[in-house]
DNA sequence: CAGAATACGGACTGATAGTCCGCTTGTCAA
DNA sequence: TTGACAAGCGGACTATCAGTCCGTATTCTG
């Protein structure tokens, strides 16, 4: 693997930047055209293209910066997040983060889950797939094991971006109120 | 209302048959475009978008054929779907057909639900709006009102197209072990 | 059968994701 | 410092759609 040459870590910075802010700013994300990110940028077409692949890709890098803190308190930090929590209180807890995520970061996470037809793949991305694992492994002391996953999706569709979204701008609903009956709602699906 | 003249009835039956043939046939909606479906109806591009005024109301018209059996049992139909019906029950009945309509016909449900970007409004589609109130109304029973329209929008998270599509499909499920997972879980849902 | 109202169809527009390639710039060895 | 070459750049270009427009054709009515 060869050193990025300067002007483009320069480029890339710039791009995941101005998408950011571009997607933050606008109403909805098909607004924002892969043309108006390199031109806000202040980068060719090209150079986007080839730093990033295609529109899904560049939607992921730049999301990737607002999950990462997420993944490693998951994966390997303390307690509730982390490993050493009992599996009940775990994924509640991821449940929980995985919402304030996406209330907090409401126009990228749309973004992401928008279906742009086949390209999708909502249930394909690496992440859903590991969350999902995760939480299906957690859940499969309870729960058989096909139930189990049966139970993660359903757990996870409670915070899809776009229901959150609509409970936020279509039903005024406030963040906190969303996440206490979510967190109702997950306490009485893993209580037996 | 005048009367619709021959030939624009009878290309009206043409384009919803195409349409519907092309997205059961298609892997996914995306792929199949308006010119498409104004060709294998035979018509021309203007007759399609004349009748029909957009995609969406396109793709609206040909599932609401197969929506119309559903809905006249759940508004005036025999329990356990009609308004004779514990709310309990009937909100088990009603999110038991809905997924059976939608695992029945997952092509155009896909299409449906398919976000186009800011088109994509599944949570302000008349139907949407429609199943949700009811929904709220028959567990505002057992839970606060805030509390009901959150539950009703989580069932019917449950039963979202894709997620659908993606368990059948993505994990293999067959549809009878999906609706056994859907009933124990909307029972436990709903009895406290 | 004629004339008006209605509908037809496909060329046209505008927008957008993604490609291509001649030109520019950074890097590094001498 | 320099010069040559790899790496990167940018924007014109292509392909693909949804949706519009309007001259022409069809259907209905009396």
């Amino acid at each position: 693997m060869q050193e990025e040459r300067a002007d483009a870590a320069r480029n890339r910075k710039a791009i995941l930047e101005a998408a950011d802010n571009l997607f933050a700013i606008s109403d909805s994300p098909s607004e924002v055209s892969m043309d108006d990110i390199a031109h806000a940028a202040g980068v060719g077409k090209g150079t986007l293209f080839r730093r990033f692949g295609d529109r899904r890709n560049l939607i992921q890098q730049v999301y990737a910066v607002r999950l990462a803190p997420l993944r490693e308190q998951i994966e390997s930090g303390p307690p509730p997040l982390g490993p050493d929590t009992p599996p009940r209180e775990r994924v509640s807890a991821i449940i929980d983060a995985i919402a304030v995520v996406k209330l907090d970061n409401a126009h990228l996470m749309l973004a992401l889950e928008e279906g742009t037809g086949p390209t999708n793949g909502l249930y394909e991305s690496a992440d859903y797939v590991a969350v999902h694992g995760l939480l299906r492994d957690l859940v499969a002391g309870k729960f058989g094991k096909s139930r189990a996953s049966w139970i993660a999706h359903s757990l996870l569709a409670n915070v899809r971006a776009d229901l959150l979204g609509h409970l936020v701008k279509g039903e005024g609903m406030s963040h906190s109120n969303i996440r206490s009956n979510l967190r109702d709602f997950v306490a009485h699906t893993l209580d037996y």
